[in-house]
DNA sequence: ATTAATCTTGACCGTTCGGTCAGGTCTTAA
DNA sequence: TTAAGACCTGACCGAACGGTCAAGATTAAT
């Protein structure tokens, strides 16, 4: 019952107090994704975690019972950003922009956040241990609705006959491989991380090759 | 001193000989296989290793003398295969072919063989600590023969002009996607592995979508 | 100023890890 | 038959792991 918030009263100096740990919680996710992302979670230490976070190893465990259940919090917040990135998607009615625009967040967010989707990536690795229900229920149903989108597209005639399914999938891996291998990627570019430039025209490359793969371009 | 061969003599009887330690080591590395891959380097302990392979744990360091030995002997097969697979690629003179025949490989193998992809991708995440000088030398080699071939295309206007190095981080996204992220595909699919048609469409599909994408076909 | 709750921390614990080793068994060449 | 080398393995080791805890420091409500 250590970290039982329904004994704070609402008042301005228990959400001051409140600030503390919000802070200190914050601290530890940041430093959390460095050493999970560098090491993967059982190369991970709670020792490790705890360096990067300027703070003592027990002091974790006062915020964060387990190992586990601090894995678990990052998994969460990937999670999200994970199914945000469709917004572009679903505001759109064209397949072009739609995907177009589903392509470069995606393509942005692996650009911006590559420690996130390495820490999915090494989850979905290892079978998915701790997120199979999250993948069988909401990201399942995520899909499905995005399925149908682009099943309407196709009935209209203004995309080509596919699977959708296999499209996203297309999508999801070539868009997180700027991430996930980029340790691959700078050992072939000269031991140099992909400049602006060079990201720029992968991005417009990718969304060229998918578009016009499914033929909604030409 | 205690693996050195160089004392046999090569006669049949020594070969014999020389049969108990390839059957052992192939036990073990099969074994190394599977639970590198399913637990990751960090994950995965000398223990499990030998009761998969059914030997005592003292047997394993008998032949590999430590665990980073045994997981760089699983890396060197895994990478020959990587490379490997291109044979096909090199072996056709025209891209339609040449690239229908890389990216079907490419497929099989993500279909046949996951376990390897999946530690690859694992060792790549990470950071490529132990094969960052293959990637650096052997693969960067590789994909400059491949590059050029791609340019000759190019060239000729057999196919459209694109830059060959991230038409080759495409394929290699895709086609390692279906082994590395099986698990999500898995439970994307109603918690059914992807049957032999439903691979095949899988297969078909992205070839399709690829060739065309690059505007080799129509 | 008091007091109760929250926060902080060094020291510690049982477990498991990779790896070692002495001493036995088996195989082979002569 | 025998000697030498290859092979096998239970018992063991120091180190590092995740996690605990008691006791002190800090904060906030009264």
């Amino acid at each position: 019952m250590k970290n039982d918030l329904s004994k704070y009263k609402k008042t301005a100096k228990s959400v001051r107090k409140n600030q503390i740990r919000i802070n200190n919680e914050r601290r530890i996710l940041a430093a959390a994704v460095k050493i999970f992302a560098g090491y993967g979670y059982q190369g991970a230490t709670m020792r490790k975690i705890a360096e990067e976070a300027g703070l003592p190893k027990a002091n974790l465990h006062y915020y964060f019972q387990t190992k586990e259940q601090l894995y678990r919090q990052v998994l969460d917040g990937i999670f999200k950003d994970w199914l945000a990135a469709a917004n572009t998607f679903d505001e759109c009615e064209e397949p072009v922009e739609a995907l177009r625009g589903y392509i470069e967040t995606k393509m942005d967010l692996s650009r911006k956040r590559p420690l996130e989707s390495r820490i999915w990536a090494e989850e979905i690795l290892r079978g998915a241990p701790l997120i199979q229900d999250q993948l069988e229920q909401t990201l399942a149903a995520w899909l499905d609705t995005r399925v149908k989108r682009i099943t309407d597209w196709i009935n209209k005639g203004t995309i080509q006959a596919m699977n959708p399914r296999i499209l996203m999938y297309m999508i999801w891996a070539v868009t997180q491989h700027f991430a996930d291998f980029e340790s691959q990627i700078r050992a072939l570019n000269q031991q140099q991380t992909l400049s602006d430039e060079q990201f720029a025209e992968a991005k417009k490359q990718v969304v060229q090759t998918i578009l016009k793969g499914i033929g909604a371009l030409d």
